[in-house]
DNA sequence: TTCAATTCAATCAAAATCAATCATAAAACG
DNA sequence: CGTTTTATGATTGATTTTGATTGAATTGAA
């Protein structure tokens, strides 16, 4: 009997659905194939940000938020900023302090940080801070004005805040990233206190899915040298364009 | 390998939340493992801040936020805090400047505060200012490190920032209100935020429902005649005892 | 207080699981 | 047809988890 990978997948994806843990051993039996191949897919999957790995088996991500719909998904790219928010936790060190923007994109990258041992994550996104401590992180938040739409915090106090701080690495969303015009964002306000992060942090991150590149935004953050931009980004024609400007780290596959 | 970790910690968590309280034993039992297992899970458990170990088990975590489930007695109170809730909220006027404190007696206020016109509320309460900012009061958020199981911001940040405003009324919870002790709170420091907060009030209130007057709590805030009390006590010969040392305020019927 | 009985933390060896590598076989391609 | 690519299964040593054992700490009763 020959099974396809991608049924395989599907199948492991559907089990978790019902059961929301797998273990291995199961699988084994339930698609008659080798431990190592549903180990290979439990990596894939895992990468693709549609799994998390434990041992023995894997559970399903638990996004605290109610799952989006199939259309939504697709529209806002779900994947590609599991892939992104994947990578982005990937580059943080036991022992940092890291700087965590309010955003999607950022709100992304927690569910991967619940193995990071003693970081210190200082925010200016309320709802962030609140899973961050929900997993056990130690979480400053940054004091302020609570903008009532996005649940960040805003305004000048928060960019003297952020002067009296030294960060070793920080993640920013932004929505626009262009080869001339840097990386933009809709809010004056926030684009001043990432800016006001950038210049505290020992190297500072924008991550942008496909949809942002090429884009401009209202406001400007700096110019693409100024951070590593993290990206989902294929196409190596428009990768090119903006590796001569400035570094940047694919989210692959 | 029989039973994976994590669904392991899962029973333990959801055996704690029926009882409130788990025997080492029982678990062995339970989970058909060795002692060792049982003790590495709570251990890891208890780093997760999601139990309390004690002496042969481990016992469910008192949050001062929700989860009415194991101790029931904040379903006889939901009416009485309702009350004083109500009475707090008739004592802004328009204009002012308010502090609430994090807590499920000042979480309460909310709901009555939607009509309240261009008055700022400093909070140190993370789910407080979120809901505050929903119904679109302008909401000012006290930076500092989060406290995982209250969500509150605490700290020797928060008591330096509060002493750069000034109130025009502070709200607060207490765990105790009592003739002798005045009012106390079991975490020292949220006792050094709420004292600071005092210091720069032109009034300051307490709220605390019948189950907490001639209670003691573990750390200090202030005596009675420091601030008003606001109460649903009924009985009159309570009362009278309280009102001898400081102002009351009662919400009736 | 002292003592006995539990319970605890720390350690270690055995078992299970993991990541990496290699060889095979099927599929894809020119 | 031969070559390359891809997916699979088996094997290896490394890592993680587990259960048992030890002496230390805690508890309750005398």
């Amino acid at each position: 009997m020959k099974v396809l990978t991608e049924e395989r997948q599907n199948a492991i994806l559907e089990q978790l659905k019902k059961s929301g843990i797998v273990k291995l051993q199961e699988l084994v039996q339930l698609l008659d194939c080798s431990i190592s191949t549903v180990r290979r897919d439990l990596q894939e999957l895992e990468d693709q940000g549609k799994l998390v790995r434990i041992h023995g088996g894997a559970k399903a991500i638990t996004t605290l938020q109610n799952e989006p719909g199939v259309l939504e998904k697709a529209s806002k790219n779900v994947q590609g900023k599991q892939k992104i928010a994947k990578l982005a936790v990937d580059q943080i060190e036991a022992d940092e302090v890291i700087y965590l923007d309010a955003g999607t994109s950022t709100q992304a990258m927690i569910p991967y940080m619940a193995n990071l041992r003693s970081v210190l994550v200082v925010t200016n996104g309320v709802q962030l801070a609140s899973q961050l401590a929900d997993i056990n992180i130690k979480t400053y938040l940054v004091g302020g004005e609570l903008k009532n739409t996005t649940k960040a915090i805003v305004g000048a106090d928060v960019v003297e805040t952020i002067k009296n701080f030294r960060f070793n690495r920080a993640f920013m969303g932004v929505n626009g990233v262009h080869p001339k015009f840097g990386f933009t964002t809709p809010d004056p306000n926030e684009a001043a206190v990432k800016r006001a992060v950038l210049m505290q942090s020992e190297v500072g991150y924008f991550l942008a899915d496909t949809s942002k590149l090429n884009e401009v935004s209202f406001a400007k953050v700096a110019d693409l040298e100024a951070g590593i931009l993290i990206t989902d980004e294929q196409d190596s024609e428009v990768l090119q364009r903006f590796e001569q400007i400035g570094e940047i780290m694919e989210a692959e596959k």
